[in-house]
Order: C-alpha cells, then structure tokens, then sequence
DNA sequence: TTAGTATATTACTATATAGTAATATAATGT
DNA sequence: ACATTATATTACTATATAGTAATATACTAA
C-alpha cells in the first residue's frame, strides 16, 4: 500500500472510528436525514453533533443540502457503506 | 446500533486509523512478520512501530508470539482482514 | 560473561481531538 | 420587524495521540 493511499484511507477511517460518528454513519444508510434527527438520535448535543458532521464532510465521507431551514446529510461516499456493510455482517457479536 | 457495539467498532476502527498502523494491518494480511521486518516494511522508527504495534493488540487487532529472539505479530481478529479486502477492493482510486 | 541484536518501555514535548458553553447565522411564520 | 426553530461557529478546557530520545529488557552467540 503507497503512502497516498494509505494517508487517504487512514483518514476516511477515522472519520467512521468515534461511537458517536459510527452511529450517524449507521443512521444514515438508509438515507439522508436532518441535523436534527441526527441529534436526536444519537442522543448528544447540538453543537457537538454539527461538528462531527462537519468533520465527516471534509473526510468527503458525507455532504449536505440544505432544504429550507433545515440541512439534510447523506453519506457521499459509497465506500463507506460497503465498509459498514462488512461490519455489520461481521461485528455483530463485537467480533471486531 | 447500540452503544457497546459502537464503542467497541469504533475502538477497532481507530486501531487502523492511522497511515502506518494501516500499512501494518496491509502487510500482515500475508502472514505473520517479526518486528524488524514491520519496522523497515514501514519505515518508521523502532520505537514507534513497537508502540503501534502494542496499541494494535491492545485492541484486539493483533496477536504476538516470541520465538527466540524474535517476535511476530500477526492479524488476530479475521473481521479486520475482511474489512481490509473492503479496503483493497474499493478504494484503490482513493474513492475511500 | 560479554557483545551484539531484537524488542519494549519510559519520560517527555508537541499536536490533535473531544467536549462545553455561548453566540452567530439562516430560514420560517406571524 | 420579531419570535421561533434549525444549524453552524467560536473560544475555551480537558484529554488523547503522535513523535522523539534515551534506556531497559530479552535473547543469542562467541
């Protein structure tokens, strides 16, 4: 593996490498959804939970629309759910 | 997905997140290697990779067994390599 | 037992990340 | 224009991680 790559693929990693971050990738499969559902969903704050969401964009592993008041985030990378795919068909009993 | 599941993914997840850890994980896809061998395949300083490649087992990513005067270590959780093939498969164009 | 090789650990500094609280911006409805 | 809701940003503190240099430990061979 170059150093390119592996500079790349760290970095797309450890977007997804925080409980917090993982869960909104996880929410965020079965399509886009708003800041606000986000939060909720993942039980944090506000403004944390918009930071985390502005880090995964620029890893370019989500983006956004804004639709009126509210943004809508969707994962941008298609990568990434073949990554959580092979964690969910592996990691379901912490196996990894 | 639940809390204990995240925290322990994410946990994994950041044991590779990291550009030298990653070309770690890559090259001892292909078997074990004695810790020289990790050192000068990475290029690093011995005393960073022998950290790193602590820190990789602590988190269950690799295992380790001395022979002799020689240590190797070796990918002991198979998801990590199935999460790696993920990697190669999809993400050589840096699309990851 | 001494020297050499292989690996691990320690103490330290620098940098990055996480979290908090407050505030700012953007859009909507009245 | 104003209040409300939705989201983003900022300044800050705390903690974690990365990297460096030096030293310690484990083993081998002479």
């Amino acid at each position: 593996m170059n150093d390119i790559t592996a500079e790349h693929v760290a970095g797309v990693l450890k977007a997804l490498a925080h409980p917090v971050r993982l869960k909104i990738a996880d929410m965020l499969e079965s399509g886009e959804k708003c800041v606000n559902e986000i939060v909720e969903a993942v039980g944090g704050k506000q403004s944390i939970t918009s930071q985390q969401l502005n880090m995964m964009k620029d890893k370019g592993v989500l983006s956004c629309r804004r639709e009126g008041a509210r943004v809508y985030y969707r994962i941008e990378n298609p990568n990434v759910i073949r990554l959580l795919n092979c964690v969910y068909n592996n990691c379901q009993k912490n196996e990894v």
